[in-house]
Formats: structure tokens, C-alpha cells, sequence
DNA sequence: GAAATGTGGGAGAGCGCTCTCCGAAACCTT
DNA sequence: AAGGTTTCGGAGAGCGCTCTCCCACATTTC
């Protein structure tokens, strides 16, 4: 606490010149001569003098940090969020963007109702420059509560409407249209999806497209039932969708670890994969490879799209005008073993 | 940015009363007349009044943040922590502790060398009161710098000789012992083990208690294959061992999914488990539960650890005095189906 | 009734830094 | 040589808050 270090003040005394100019070689602005230069340099080695942020934010009213929010508003949070690799792909592509720029990424989790209004007020006092945020529901009012506290803001995913802030997001629709379209030439007629809890952000989008594609075509029934994002789900739904349709021979899942579990739970039944039902997952993730057979899936660029995510929000920070902007990827369909 | 909104200053005004007395209410320190104090706060309300974190610290040398550090020094970083529940289990056991006492969590990473140092001196500048850090390799240099900058902090798990700071960690060679003692109970002779990787911080502890128990039996020889702490090199490490020992028995493994890893390949060769070959984890967590077989594993409280390193931090942290403290938990077997 | 005690509020000095002015010196220009 | 321009360093005014004094007044005590 009482940690009171050399202050620039002190570097300037021991280099014999004014607080300005150690200011200015700090920070690297305007010309100062170079032996100047190097006589500040020497002291601050000499006496070690940190920078005081508080001070410093104080007047720039910057804090040189963003905030990488994951947000929830149900339960089993880091359950939720330290086994699905989902977010360590976002994590690996917003770090390097915000480091390069000597920004300090911040990983900001709220995990409840109190924790939501804990993180909004401390960021509304400073306590970044603004938020990168992950919501993983649908319903979660994180996002508006920033927006409204004034923080600039950038979602992944699409923000609902009226909440005006920046977004990358991924052409979830399109996605489903490839999903359904592979299935369909490849001869298949009876598709099922297991698709994402109804809280999910994307939840409707993906199954909606899906089920048009066939429509179009003249299916008109497509079974549905619900996981929760882990394989554990994927399998349950997958055994209710064999007892209840058992005519089944296609499933789209909503991501690559429930298309996991079905596989799993087909097989162990005895269902041939592909022979008997395809399975198409959504993501590529790492678990799209790893899974036997390895899953043909859709492919969310998740790396690129968080960095990009990172990327506008520091165009916000430093651009200042024209308000926030967007980004939306379209996906591809990376065909394996599993159709 | 030029965000800059109302005062203390404009409370005071707003209100008829001086700063001082504005400041008092928020800080809720000594007495203000009820009527004086409503005045103020409505005011606060009519105007939007958040005070400035930045400005606040200036002067109080203390931030209310708590940094919770995961470090590692190899590659990978993201993909082995958005994918061990392990890390999960650390920030529900922290977050709790810190919210109750009105202390903003905040999650760094140090996935590289540049981070660290980055990390550092944003540590060092002010950016928290004190660290948590969750070290995933054994040389990391991390909590030495934290040390030496002057920091409190607090480990999970063992510091390494002459770092001085406070710690949490799992009696580890008991738990091996534990491990060990129920393998030769329930009669089996050829142990061998999937070790943690060298780098791990526990890598050795479990190693040699293990083995220790064993060669006072009389059973000289267990083989060792180095695991990564993942499923997959689970399954690897136990390929080896089927291949180079076919008589091994019993196998421990440094964590539960490496166990799980051993469990898959080894019913895939039609080997009986327990039947043929016992497998014993280590943590139970909550891959123990879920694995078929159901694992046999070495018990780590791992939430009531990272609440007591959370505790053990606000305590130096307020309490001043006294300097790093520590606490040692005992691990716990809990026999399921693998044994 | 005067002194001692307690209570509630204001004044104002910083916390450590940035950044706008200013002025002194050095360098061109015609 | 006189004026203009550029370069470089210092002075000093805050940024928004906390906290120590200090003072005015109310209450108690002998």
C-alpha cells in the first residue's frame, strides 16, 4: 500500500532538469535532445520510476486498458465458460490485436445480477477506455447497460435492436442455408436439428434458415429439440430424436460439441455414421477434428472475427467520429467423415 | 473519452454543501445529519454523479481490484485453459470471496513473454491491489517478478525456494500416497503412472510419493509416461504403456482427464477396466463424474482453495502486518467404478 | 455560568501527472 | 546585421478526489 515509489518529480531533481521534460521522455513526445534525453533515461533506471496511472489517467482521461466482458445470465457460468474452447478462440484473437497496441486486454466475467452491476459501475468510474463483450445469452441486458452508461462497445454477435453499438457477427443464416443444402445433395430427405437453448443469441437464426432450405424443397417437417451447447446434451438429444423419429437420417447440431455427443450416441447405438445419419456440426472448432468421425461442419472464422472485434473498438477509441461499425463473416462448409 | 461527466464538485454545488461533506456521504465515513446526507444523495441522483475511480486512487494508493492471474509459459495457452475445467473451478472459488468484499475481479493472462512483462508493469503502475496467480508450469518467472515489484500476491500452489509470498496448495504427496495405498489394497502389483508434464508445478510430488509407497512393498519398477494434462495425451501415454508394460495392472495419472484419456483407449483395446487395468485420477473434477467408467481420483477442493488464496490476499491486504501466509489442504480418494 | 466535551460541516492542501503557454537560444533568410 | 523562424526546456495551472485541520455550535459537567 504505502508503496509510495520515486515520482517524476524525483527523476527530474536527480537529472537535474524540470518535471515537463521527464514527462516528454516518457511518453515519448516532441523533440528533447538526445544527451537530455539519455540523462533522463539514466535517473529513471537509477532510482526505478514506474509511472503513477492513476495520476496519469486522471488527466488523460485514458486508461489504456479494454475490458473483454463474458457475460451470462444463467447458471453453471465458468462451467460454461472454461470448457467450451469457444472462448479461448476468442480470447487467441482479440490478445494479439491489443497487445500490438500496448493495451492491456482485461478479462471481465459477470456471472450474476450483482456481478453485472458491480462490473458496469466499475467500468462507468474508469476502469477501461471500453468493452469487448461475449454475451451468452440472448436476453442479456449487459450490453444496453454499457451502452447506456456511455462505454464505448463492440459485441460479438448482432446487438438486439436499439442497443446502438459495433458488432462483428457471422452469417449465421447463410451458415444453415450450407448445412442444408450439403445435406440435400447428398440424398438426404429427413433431417433433424439439435439446435442451441432458446436463449441463445443465435438460437433461431441458424434453425430457421435450416428448416427453409428444406421447406423450399418440399420437407416440411423438421424434428427439433434443444441442447445446451455440451456434448452431455448433444447426446440426450440425439437419443430423444432416435426414439422419437427414428426415421431420421440427417442432424445439423448448433455446434460442433453437441454434433459430437449425437455422433457418440449414434454409434453407440449401433447407427452408422454416415452410413445411416449424417451429422453436420456448426463452429470448427478444435472438437470438429478431434471427434470420430471427424465432423463435417460450418466454419466460424472465431479467431478472425474476435480480432476484428478488437480492432473496431480501438478504431472507436482513437478514430472518435462516425460512431460504430460492423463486420459480418460468411461462413464455409468444411466437409470430413461425418456425411 | 471527453466524457467528462459531473463532479463531486457539482454535487456540492447541487446540494448547497461543500465537497467534504459530499465526499462523506459516498465514502459513508463519520457523521452527516440524515437530512443533509438525503440532500446530497438526491442531488447525486438528479445530476448522474459516479466518482472517479482514477482520481479516488490518486490519493488513496489503493484501487479495489484484485487481479486473478493465469500464467503459463509454453504455447497453447488459450486452448489449455478454455478446456481444463481445472481453471473453472479456480475463478468460481475466487470470485465469491472477492464480490462480498466489494472487490472488482479482474482475470489477466500471461500467454507469453511479452504479456508478462506487459503484465508487470501494469501491476506495477497500479492496475491492482494484489494478484492471484494460477502458475500453469513449474519455471514460471511470473510470480518472482510480482515478488520483486513489491505486490502482494498469492500462489496456487508452492512457491519455489525463496519466493516470498503467500500460497495455497494440496498436500499432493499424500494424495499420491493415497492413490497408491488403494491400488496395493485392492491387489495390484504392476503400477505404472501418467505423469504430470516436467514442467508442471506438481510434476514430482505425486511422481515419487507414488512410487515411494510401492518400493517399501518391494515393487521396485513403475514405469512413467509423461502426459500433457489432456485427454488426448492420455490416451497416447497409455498406448505406450500397453505397448512397452502389457502387465501393467493399475495406472495413476496426474489428472482426471489424462485418466479419462486412459480409460477410452483401454476399453477401445478390449482391455477390461477395473477388471484388467485400474485407473486412478487425480482432482475430481467433474470429468471423474462424467468418464465411463466413473473415476476413481484423488479429491482436490480446488473451489475451497482458491476462496482461502482469495482470503489469505484480502487478509494481507488489509490486515497489513504479518506478511505472506499459507494454507495446506488434505486431498481426499474417492473410489468410483475405475478401481 | 464557565469550562469541558461532543458533533457536524467547511477550507484547503495535496496525490502525481499532462499539457498549454512562454521565453531563451540557435539557426536561417535577405 | 536585423529580423524571422525554428527548436527545446521550464513554469504552472489544473485533473477530481480524500483527509487533516479547524471552527461554529450544541450539549454536558462541576
Amino acid at each position: 500500500m504505502g508503496n509510495r515509489g520515486p515520482t517524476l518529480e524525483d527523476v527530474a531533481r536527480e537529472a537535474g532538469v524540470s518535471r515537463a521534460t521527464v514527462s516528454r521522455v516518457v511518453n515519448g513526445v516532441r523533440n528533447v535532445a538526445p544527451d537530455i534525453q539519455r540523462s533522463v533515461r539514466d535517473a529513471i533506471a537509477r532510482i526505478g520510476y514506474t509511472p503513477n496511472q492513476a495520476a496519469r489517467s486522471l488527466v488523460t482521461r485514458r486508461t489504456g486498458t479494454v475490458a473483454l466482458v463474458l457475460s451470462a445470465t444463467g447458471r453453471a457460468f465458468a462451467a460454461r465458460v472454461f470448457s467450451d474452447p469457444f472462448f479461448g478462440r476468442v480470447v487467441d484473437g482479440v490478445l494479439p490485436v491489443l497487445r500490438e497496441r500496448g493495451i492491456q486486454p482485461v478479462l471481465l466475467v459477470a456471472e450474476s445480477e450483482q456481478a453485472r452491476t458491480q462490473l458496469v459501475e466499475y467500468l462507468r468510474q474508469g476502469g477501461a477506455d471500453g468493452a469487448l463483450v461475449v454475451p451468452l445469452d440472448q436476453d442479456d441486458p449487459l450490453p444496453a447497460m454499457l451502452v447506456a452508461a456511455g462505454l464505448p462497445t463492440v459485441l460479438f454477435g448482432s446487438p438486439r435492436d436499439g442497443e446502438r453499438c459495433g458488432f462483428v457477427d457471422l452469417d449465421n443464416a447463410a451458415g444453415a442455408r450450407l448445412a442444408a443444402e450439403h445435406l440435400w445433395a447428398t440424398g438426404r430427405r429427413r433431417p433433424a436439428t439439435i439446435a442451441a437453448p432458446v436463449t441463445a443469441p443465435t438460437a433461431d437464426e441458424r434453425l430457421d434458415s435450416f428448416r427453409d432450405v428444406f421447406a423450399a424443397r418440399g420437407v416440411t417437417s423438421v424434428p427439433v429439440v434443444r441442447g445446451r451447447f455440451t456434448v452431455d446434451s448433444g447426446r440426450r438429444a440425439m437419443a430423444k430424436l432416435l426414439k422419437d423419429h427414428p426415421e431420421t437420417d440427417a442432424v445439423f447440431a448448433a455446434n460442433d460439441l453437441m454434433a459430437q455427443g449425437a455422433c457418440q450416441y449414434l454409434r453407440e447405438q449401433g447407427v452408422a455414421v454416415p452410413g445411416t445419419v449424417a451429422v453436420v456440426g456448426f463452429d470448427d472448432s478444435v472438437a470438429a477434428r478431434k471427434a470420430r468421425p471427424q465432423l463435417t461442419t460450418v466454419r466460424q472464422p472465431v479467431e478472425r472475427m474476435a480480432a476484428a472485434m478488437a480492432g473496431l473498438l480501438v478504431e472507436e477509441l482513437d478514430g472518435g467520429g462516425s460512431g460504430p461499425a460492423s463486420k459480418v463473416f460468411d461462413p464455409v462448409l468444411v466437409v470430413r467423415e461425418s456425411t
